[in-house]
DNA sequence: ACATATAGTTTCGACTCGATATTATTTCAC
DNA sequence: GTGAAATAATATCGAGTCGAAACTATATGT
């Protein structure tokens, strides 16, 4: 490949990226506490520290944290202290904040006027692009359980082998910040 | 396809916006202001005003005049009035600014990382997505000036039936605001 | 010639962002 | 068990983004 395609591809990542954020204006939220909320509803109930936030947004603690303060101030989440460690929190979304997170998004809109071959190869395309950038820069996958080396799955009951604890259904098709590709 | 894909696809192209976003923080400059100097360097000299990074990056132009101002004050790029235009004004790559728009960008390396059908298959399904959110938003393709139905290439001299103007071999492998894919 | 459109800038307030410092707490080595 | 080091979270700083709105200057069309 020459030079000037990977040029090109990273015109084109840019660019979807700019577009992406340019839409991410709504509800009174800007992209990056949207970006936050879309994370806390799909993450597990172990991943939703400001760490794993700040991990999953490729940021600092200190931005997440300023993040989670104003979504808390506008009251789309709430925090949740932790039991085991007094260090910890954890954020949970209100119902308001479940409504936006539910609520249809312009992409999906342009991703459904697609064709389901488009879609399914956009979708393992940017699964590419994405593990190959995190890969690149030593970050964690974030990929969901049940894709996980440490999901064991047995009939209808399924474990985390690392935390050593029982997995619901939905468990399982949600973000976990210990995920592992293997 | 089932609305679960769509909020994969669409958490993915979020993922990808922000890991992006994250690594253009480099010479001292933005993510704004690093989308603007690589437009700069890539659109012809009838694409280089304030209005038209605007445009090319979904924002409005007080915001790309701000930006603008930004990269001139670094030294990076240097404005020049229009003759024709008295309202007008184009922007010029100064060495500096050349020199950054030049340098290897950490995602061309993860690029690098993936075999060729892979680097394909990448570039042909983001300018599909990107083409589709762009149509979905009415906004235009910014595409580049060999790819436009107003090029008009006859031998090794081409034209633009537009604008009415002689193009350079070089000419027509740049962004064109002006460009329409038919 | 005058209304309207267009190009660009400025200002505003909320907020991002990396950097840095600070305070709790936890963990680990001894 | 205790002290050093690691970790979790927050606060503060300054530059700058961002949309929105107001504004100036030029151009265009009727």
């Amino acid at each position: 490949m020459t030079q000037n395609h990977r040029i090109r591809i990273r015109t084109l990542i840019e660019r979807l990226a700019k577009i992406t954020t340019a839409v991410d204006w709504q509800d009174g939220l800007n992209p990056a506490q949207y970006n936050a909320l879309s994370y806390l509803a799909l993450a597990n109930q172990y991943s939703r520290s400001p760490s794993h936030v700040a991990d999953y947004l490729c940021t600092t603690r200190g931005t997440a944290s300023q993040t989670l303060k104003s979504l808390e101030q506008k009251g789309f989440i709430h925090s949740v202290a932790s039991a085991t460690d007094k260090r910890s929190t954890t954020y949970q979304l209100t119902d308001s904040g479940q409504a936006i997170a539910d609520a249809t998004h312009s992409i999906d809109q342009a991703i459904a006027t697609m064709d389901d071959t488009e879609q399914n190869r956009l979708e393992t395309t940017l699964e590419n692009a994405v593990s190959h950038l995190l890969a690149h820069q030593n970050r964690k996958s974030f990929g969901l359980c049940h894709t996980c080396i440490h999901n064991e799955t047995t009939g209808n009951s399924a474990r985390c082998k690392l935390l050593d604890i029982a997995l619901t259904p939905e468990d399982t098709q949600k973000i976990c910040h210990e995920h592992s590709g293997g």
